[in-house]
DNA sequence: CCTGTGTAAATGCATATGCATCTACATGTG
DNA sequence: CACATGTAGATGCATATGCATTTACACAGG
């Protein structure tokens, strides 16, 4: 994809690309069933992961790989809509605890069933057992 | 990254957060070094394969992956930084062609200067020939 | 040639995002 | 404790983006 292109970068931009169209779909479809954007998927999943005590906003942060302001304000509008619970923190009187509520949690569920479907069409059926060895290892290198 | 998940699900959201980091080490460092964004590399680099004729709009948006409003303004916006120049086409009189100027096939080349290495050093020394060959068939085949 | 339908591109308006800054609290030093 | 410096999170403002609509032209069929 450029003028002097090695193999890994033409792989690289061949990624990419694929990654944005898989992107597309999965935004769609999340859409035409009404659910919310990807984001909050990815904030309720890691709020569960660190149940019971959830995540300081900064901690969040990191594991979500927004800026801080999409964070603050992502975090306001999903804990208006009772997707998530900010705790007072004991000890930093500055921030507070996130925890998802239980309405949160369905909602996650209910778009991974959204979700999970378009990313089996887009890589499942063409990843062999192999192929997933071999990009795991990759990605892991690549951390 | 999910509850009942099957290796192929798992290794593409693993693909998703590296993709997610690597484009921003690429924003920051095309920003650092006071370069435009990302898309704007995406369509000087059509623009410049589909020279000498160039493309129309409506071209540059199923190869750049971006809504049609979102090429109306951008190819505007670059227009007016002389980066492309619009060519009144001679059977349609609705639309017109997309070249890019030398200033922006120079800015093409300075903006690779700047991506290439970025990519090389996310996924570059951890790809081995091997690895290469494997994530070209596979991506060969998600197409 | 007129008219209806389809497609290319632009645009008005609402919403989202980035950036810088600001406030509140934390932590270290004398 | 007073004060300087650092960090968590919010917010005002400018810009960008999405969505729906609009404008201009293309291409039928009658």
């Amino acid at each position: 994809m450029a003028q002097t292109t090695t193999p890994a970068v033409s792989t690289w931009i061949a990624l990419f690309r694929a990654q944005k169209r898989a992107r597309s779909a999965i935004d769609a479809a999340l859409k035409s069933a009404n659910l919310p954007p990807l984001e909050q998927y990815d904030v309720l999943w890691a709020l569960e992961q660190a149940l019971p005590e959830g995540l300081r906003p900064f901690e969040l942060e990191q594991s979500v790989l927004l800026p801080q302001h999409g964070i603050s304000r992502l975090t306001t509008q999903m804990a208006t809509q009772d997707l998530l619970t900010r705790l007072p923190c004991s000890d930093d009187k500055r921030g507070f605890r996130l925890v998802p509520t239980s309405t949160g949690l369905q909602l996650r569920q209910d778009m991974w069933q959204v979700y999970q479907p378009v990313i089996k069409i887009f890589f499942g059926p063409q990843l062999n057992q192999e192929d997933i060895q071999n990009l795991t290892q990759l990605l892991n290198r690549s951390g």
